[in-house]
DNA sequence: ATCATATTTCAACAAAAGTTGAAATAGGAG
DNA sequence: CTCCTATTTCAACTTTTGTTGAAATATGAT
């Protein structure tokens, strides 16, 4: 993963209301979970929630596919995989204080 | 550790400046480096650095010591640790696409 | 005390990120 | 086609972040 890339994914997860939506979209699994729902259980607006949801595809951390009227959203964990991965290994050179966490 | 401390560490390294001065001292593991090292070797102004260095400090990731006329800096590995801990386990529920990263 | 070095702090500014509510787009139902 | 639901897009705005260069603080040397 090259760091522009881990950046922006960084980025994306440095924010309340996104770190909520990954969250919950890691319980729905591989189900996913449509962009109203994903609205009322973060209790924000469809607008908001339709940004932040879109800051966090463009990370590459969700994805998205539209079933019917609804656009389901999920998370990609081979993303958050290559994404802690570069943290772990490039960034920390897998310190054992930084290994044993996972 | 706590959403908001999280949070807080995420932001601090989504920042090219910032994620290449932890690198850097990674790499000079316990010994730390001065201020004015890491102003050179990143290629940043003296206080563009300090910005810099005081974000990844107030986010728990670095400490700074005093030596003389120099402050020097070092990566908290178990902060690190902690802020990765986080992601993998709590908030991707240890998934297997994450944990083979570490 | 004076001077030089190392670093931070400050104020002004520029740029990026987040919020809001209204309007636009897309898909299915009658 | 018209209506309803789901979601996104847009423009205006507010807030937060990052940059710059000058001034302030702190330490050590002469």
């Amino acid at each position: 993963m090259e760091e522009q890339a881990v950046i922006q994914a960084l980025g994306a997860l440095a924010q309340a209301t996104r770190l909520r939506i990954l969250r919950y979209l890691v319980t729905m699994g591989p189900a996913g979970a449509a962009a109203g729902d994903i609205s009322k259980k973060v209790g924000a607006s469809a607008s908001r929630t339709s940004f932040h949801l879109s800051t966090l595809a463009d990370a590459g951390l969700i994805n998205a596919t539209r079933a019917s009227r609804s656009i389901i959203y999920r998370v990609d964990f081979d993303a958050m995989g290559a994404m802690i991965g570069y943290l772990v290994r490039d960034c920390c050179k897998s310190d054992p204080r930084v290994t044993t966490c996972c």
